[in-house]
DNA sequence: GAGCAGGTTTCGGTGCACCGAAATAGTCGA
DNA sequence: TCGACTATTTCGGTGCACCGAAACCTGCTC
């Protein structure tokens, strides 16, 4: 057991969990192939692999859906990752825009050590700057209930507590509007929100799904 | 032109360049092939698409040389390696002989964005942790005329420049008697030393073939 | 209940980096 | 100059991750 985990695989088993994370749905095969922006055909054979290293549980033609040992390997991923960026962050002088992609190649190659020294010297902290929480070494999430802007009723008052980092021109839009993790604001009607100093903000549909509240 | 070079490619690249850096023959396939621990069909391979790419040139049954384009590449890697390990110690707390194994994967990933800020934060040094030089962004390198301690005729005092990171069980042993980049000493006898602080250190034969003095 | 549209899988094939075995070239000694 | 030895190359083959095209399920509509 314990198969060592290509990159590719690493990348898998995160995006499937990446999924599950902020909505219950299992992921399917073609919603995978598109994430990944691999062929379908492609989805088909890394699953096989995986299922058969007992990552993953897949019925023919079914969803797919994480074991145990393919949440641990998947939260093992997540958590570099959010601590790379959280690092490149605080230390490197890299805006939230702009983590991704590098957090995206190093998530793979850096040695746990060196994960661990970032770590400490970054205090332990709880959350990336998108304020997506980092999982503790033994994938353990501790994950505040949270609602979709888009999906809050007006008249909802919430903290930012997480911004998809899916699309770096909404974090860029959102930093010029002041809104970031920790932020209060109220949601007026469904796509505009006033913050704490009174002024409104116009939100687009994209943006507003990409905006996590406290419940 | 500008082909994207693979890490496959990266390391034999800096493998050959590591080879001429302090010895002026030109390495052979096999030898390359030891060094990577990489069967010598494999090289004949590789060297055949690395001087399909005009980085290096081949004669068949000859030696192996950079192309000028191929020694960008290869002290591109080689800064890369550098800087890291230079950061992995000065910042992260890793000692001089475990820095190796990180770096040599982290070069592969690190972008150079990633590369030029951790050198900022440095303060730009010239040399790695083992007195290696860094080559500069276009590829100069500023190496001090060097001999191997090993050659060095008895009475010969210098100043230790670098010492080969090869071997982690050899630059341990040589922190415990602190003899570093830049330690003075006096070479008494083939593989003895006299430091400083006027006590002797008797080297291994394998130490005293790592040391390298000013001329 | 037949047919259709979707997603899913199978299948043959690609490029990369590697291997071992066999063939070949180069070099050096007798 | 002829071997013989060694280094190098060629050759067929592996595993990984990917692809497109074709075959195949499934669930839904009519």
């Amino acid at each position: 057991m314990m198969t060592p985990t290509t990159p590719a695989a690493e990348d898998y088993l995160k995006t499937i969990y990446a999924h599950t994370e902020w909505q219950p749905d299992p992921i399917t095969p073609s919603g995978l192939a598109t994430r990944l922006g691999v062929a379908p055909s492609s989805v088909t054979e890394m699953v096989k692999k995986l299922a058969a290293n007992g990552l993953l549980t897949h019925v023919p033609y079914g969803p797919l859906s994480l074991t145990d040992a393919g949440r641990l390997r998947a939260t093992a991923v997540v958590r570099r990752h959010r601590l790379i960026e959280t690092w490149l962050v605080r230390e490197m002088g890299y805006d939230w825009d702009e983590v991704h992609e590098e957090a995206e190649i190093l998530e793979h190659s850096i040695s746990d050590r060196l994960l661990e020294a970032i770590n400490s010297r970054l205090g332990f902290p709880p959350t990336d700057p998108h304020g997506d929480p980092i999982p503790d070494a033994n994938g353990a999430v501790d994950r505040a209930p949270a609602i979709l802007l888009a999906t809050a009723p007006s008249g909802h008052a919430g903290t930012v507590l997480r911004i998809s980092d899916r699309d770096p021109g909404i974090l860029r839009d959102l930093a010029a509007d002041e809104i970031g993790p920790g932020t209060r604001l109220v949601v007026v009607e469904p796509l505009t929100v006033r913050l704490a100093n009174g002024r409104s903000r116009r939100l687009t549909v994209a943006t507003a799904d990409s905006i996590w509240l406290t419940a």
